[in-house]
DNA sequence: GTCTATAGCAAGATAGAC
DNA sequence: GTCTATCTTGCTATAGAC
């Protein structure tokens, strides 16, 4: 009795994330239509139908990874923010170090989040809109606002020149991550870690001719 | 006799270029796993075996489909180039008019090529690394190599202050079509032809704000 | 070269025992 | 809830007539 007080004791909790984590790796590694239901249930060690007994079909169990997978590499980029855009010691240095570092867990996440994301994006004409629209709010538009927010502060205290934090911060990405992301095909081909940060350099000395104040 | 005196003529030719456009059509629109042989024929108005008669496999008539489409993009943007790059009268106007065509050819274009190419951005770990740098030569990089011409043509009239005219190129694709096609994912998601050339002007005034000489 | 018909197989989803 | 076994569908690729 009371067993199944939270719904996330039902059907034990870390099956539930094997089988996610299982799928994540599938999905990113063949694609959507590639990956075969039976090769997730091996990759998780369950039975596939007890795939089938958590999730309705392929296509939710997709949508399930996709959404829990978000947030986990949000969350992640959060605590960069943080880490490296609080206080600001030296403009070029910390944007830089802030830059290589997002591109490095975006571009290059354990758990095979970085391929998971780059077949999202191949399926963005297959997906149901509403769930694109959460993974981009999830994803993609939290990181921009939590950054754009960071910028506001630092042109309060005279740092950059800005007069709209949110297009700052659409550029400052557009300069420090989009050519690595172009560059590597969002990670599907291999990129050292000496051009990461000269990239991201580089994108940061543009941004900062375009926003510095020269403080 | 005689009747196969060139390559071109060896299985009426109309019939293998409707193959190429129905499977350009047919990748795109469902992408590579999706995407069936029958479809493709039923769509080109021949048989499947017509399409196994000219081509080793799916995969084959994929690659030659990707090649062939890319060159007549490339085409496409080599003419804008030279429409809008050669004799500049006011800056801002002209790389912004061309920033605008060459999104319109490359994220809305006829025939599915649009959507056949992000059919190839989706596929890029699957594809034979050849086939990618193939694509990359006669696509994205001819293009590039084009407009850095240009640029350098510019600076040393006095246009532009330049001194890597390729990173200035880049910069500008960065800056005026990235943008787009970030926004659309690559042409998937509808874009108004106002939002279009807002972002494209966006973009310019900001390349200029890096390389423009005031002049 | 082109078509109709089919072989052979892989994969999504389900049934039924425990 | 979980597993083994199976049903069913749809697809790539080929065979064989004209």
């Amino acid at each position: 009795m009371g067993t199944e007080a939270t719904p996330a004791r039902r059907g034990r909790p870390d099956k539930r994330e094997a089988m996610i984590r299982a799928a994540t790796r599938v999905f990113g590694r063949e694609g959507y239509e590639r990956a075969s239901v039976d090769a997730i249930a091996a990759e998780a060690g369950v039975s596939k139908k007890t795939i089938y007994n958590h999730f309705a079909d392929k296509a939710e169990l997709f949508r399930t990874a996709a959404l829990e997978g978000v947030r986990d590499v949000s969350e992640h980029i959060s605590i960069l923010i943080d880490k490296h855009l609080s206080k600001i010691l030296d403009l070029q240095t910390d944007l830089t170090d802030f830059a290589v570092d997002r591109a490095e867990a975006i571009l290059d996440a354990p758990d095979e989040h970085t391929a998971f994301s780059r077949t999202i994006r191949a399926e963005v004409t297959s997906l149901p809109p509403e769930v694109l629209d959460e993974w981009l709010r999830e994803g993609p538009m939290r990181s921009l606002r939590e950054i754009a927010s960071k910028f506001q502060g630092m042109a309060d205290r005279g740092l950059l020149d800005i007069d709209d934090a949110g297009k700052a911060a659409e550029y400052y990405t557009l300069l420090t991550f989009t050519p690595i992301s172009d560059r590597t095909f969002f990670g599907a081909l291999p990129i050292s870690a000496e051009e990461i940060r000269e990239l991201a350099g580089d994108g940061v000395r543009m941004f900062l001719r375009l926003y510095g104040t020269g403080a």
